[in-house]
DNA sequence: CGAGCATGGTGAC
DNA sequence: TCACCCTGCTCGA
């Protein structure tokens, strides 16, 4: 579930579900309870994103700092008992917000939360982006292309799904050191970041065919993948490229699955 | 029913 | 580079 889009997308769900009403704050698995207790019966003022980061804020700036990890779920739900391992819900008598399995959860300052933001990169999804910072960083650096678009420190919010179909759609050989990646690649990635990622939160899954593409345009099957959304090559090795019908090929890179076309991905 | 896996990140070596 | 953390789901015995 959680790339970038996702966060976003929890960041506007929750704004509208809590924004500027005293909630109940608890924490049923009790791992957070101590924290719960004092942000109970506060005001949630808003919820924003930055790349993978999530940010509550409750009055008298405070704020939940919420990372999901890779398992991590957050959920708008009836307030209705919880079921499973629930760190920490958020509810009013109308909606409630479980939050399980997170890696990060945290009751952070202002402070805090803009140091963090300040070791993340540009994030696609904000406004305020500038991706001269993440393009400064990446002419510079010799690891692959595939491992510097995951490197959130250069650029936020991008997980392994979008790593692998942006670098598809761009044409992109995921090997090529980012000082070997022309400034128009570099552009490509970006812009199509820029366009992809506002679908995925809205549509709330990774959608990445273009419509010539789909198997249906291609007159082949139609596909069910059980992440969600239409991909390129994302968890397909093996399988025929859809626009050229050569295996997807795949390889650990940097610990994690990486997926591309080797016919397709050529350009640098 | 257990093992393995997952769109992520950290800390130890 | 690796072990490990968090939770829930799927797949094979």
């Amino acid at each position: 579930m959680p790339e970038g889009h996702t966060l976003h997308r929890l960041a506007l769900d929750l704004t509208e579900a809590f924004g500027g009403r005293v909630v109940t704050v608890t924490s049923p698995q009790g791992r957070f309870a101590e924290s719960a207790a004092a942000l109970d019966q506060t005001l949630f003022i808003e919820a924003t994103a930055h790349g993978k980061h999530l940010f509550c804020e409750f009055d008298d700036d405070r704020f939940l700092h919420v990372h999901l990890g890779l398992i991590g779920k957050f959920q708008l739900v009836a307030p209705e008992p919880t079921w499973g391992e629930v760190r920490v819900r958020i509810a009013t008598r109308e909606r409630a917000a479980d939050l399980r399995g997170p890696q990060l959860c945290v009751v952070a300052t202002r402070a805090e939360i803009d140091a963090t933001m300040a070791g993340l990169g540009p994030d696609p999804l904000r406004p305020d982006a500038d991706p001269e910072l993440a393009w400064r960083r990446i002419r510079r650096a010799n690891r692959p292309i595939a491992a510097l678009v995951m490197d959130q420190t250069i650029l936020s919010g991008v997980g392994n799904v979008y790593r692998a179909e942006v670098l598809f759609r761009n044409r992109i050989n995921p090997h090529r050191p980012g000082n070997k990646l022309t400034r128009k690649s570099w552009t490509g990635i970006w812009s199509d970041l820029v366009e992809l990622m506002p679908q995925g939160v809205r549509d709330n899954r990774i959608d990445t065919v273009r419509p010539e593409h789909t198997p249906e345009a291609m007159g082949r099957p139609p596909r069910s993948d059980n992440h969600g959304g239409e991909v390129y090559v994302y968890r397909r090795a093996g399988m025929a490229c859809l626009v050229c019908g050569s295996k997807v090929r795949t390889e650990l890179l940097a610990g994690r699955n990486l997926f591309w076309c080797g016919r397709c991905q050529r350009r640098g």
